[in-house]
DNA sequence: ATGCACCTTCCAGTCACTGGAAGGTCAAGC
DNA sequence: GCTTGACCTTCCAGTGACTGGAAGGTGCAT
C-alpha cells in the first residue's frame, strides 16, 4: 500500500509519516519500482502505536523508546511504567502551572469592571510601578 | 544603561530583548555611539510588563495586544477583559486536555505490574492489535 | 598594552510538524 | 495514444518563542 493508504489507515498524515521516517523513528520503508514508499499491515500498525502515544502527550523521543521497549519481547514491563511514570509527572506539573494561571486570571478578570473605561486591574497587574497611567514603556 | 542591565533589571535575557526587537514586540533601542543598545527606565518597566503577561502564559502575540491597549490611556477595560478571557478558555481546554490524558495513564499505570516481565497494559493499550506480542510493526 | 567582560550581528538548533513548489507516476476515460 | 487529475517524490521554508555559539568590536581596569 502507498503512504496515501497507509496514512487514511492509521491516521497519521503522509507528511507526518515522511518525516517520522527523516528523524529515524521508523526504519525507511519499502521501495516499489517508480520509488514510491510501499507499507505492509504491520507498519500502519506501528503508526497507530506512535498516534496512540502521542495523542497521550509523550514526546517523539518517549515515543522512540516505547517503540523500542514494544519491539523487545524480553523487555521489562517496569521500563514501560518508569517512562509512563515521568511522562505523568511532567503532565501534574504542567496542570498545577496552568491552574495557577487560570487562578490569577480569574481573580483578575473578576476585578475588571470590562466596560468602556480605561481602568483595568489587568493592565495595573501586569504594570504594577505605573498604575493605570499608560504609555509608560515606549 | 545597556542590555545586560536592561535584562537583569527586567528579568528578561539579553537575548530575548533582542529577540522581542527582532521581531517588532517593542520598538528598536537608541544607540550608543559606538552601537551599543541603551534603554531608560521605562523601557524596563515595558519589558517587566511583557515579562509578566508570559509567565501568565499569554502568547507574545496577545502581549503585543495588550501592550498596545496599556499605551492607549483611552482603552476600554473591555479589550483587555476580552483577551485575558480568551485566554483563560485557551487554559482551560488544555487543562481539561491534559487531566484526560493524566487519567488514562494513572489507568494504564495502575494496571502495569511494573516488573521484569513483560506483559504489560500500557504497550498493549498502545497496540491493541497484537497485544503483549511485540515487534509487530518493524 | 593587555585582559576580561560586555556588546554587536548572523546563523543554526530546538520540537513536531506543516505548507508549498517543482517534477515524476498511475489509472481512467476518450 | 493522449490528456487529466490524483497521487507520489524531494527539497526548502515557516511555525512559536526562544537559545546557543561563532566572529569580531568596545569599555574599563590594571
Amino acid at each position: 500500500m502507498n503512504i496515501g493508504q497507509a496514512a487514511k489507515k492509521s491516521g497519521v498524515p503522509a507528511k507526518t509519516i515522511r518525516y517520522y521516517e527523516e528523524i529515524g523513528l521508523i526504519p525507511p520503508a519499502g521501495r516499489t519500482a517508480a520509488g514510491y514508499r510501499d507499507y505492509a499491515d504491520a507498519e500502519v500498525e506501528t503508526l497507530k502505536f506512535i498516534n496512540r502515544a502521542r495523542s497521550l502527550g509523550f514526546s517523539v523521543h518517549d515515543v522512540g523508546d516505547l517503540l523500542a521497549l514494544w519491539r523487545d519481547r524480553g523487555r521489562a514491563s517496569a521500563d514501560v511504567r518508569r517512562i509512563a511514570q515521568g511522562h505523568v509527572a511532567a503532565v501534574d506539573r504542567k496542570i498545577a502551572e496552568l491552574q495557577a494561571i487560570k487562578q490569577t486570571l480569574e481573580g483578575l478578570i473578576h476585578r475588571c469592571h470590562g466596560d468602556d473605561r480605561p481602568d483595568c486591574p489587568i493592565l495595573e497587574e501586569l504594570a504594577p510601578a505605573c498604575c493605570g497611567s499608560g504609555g509608560q514603556g515606549l
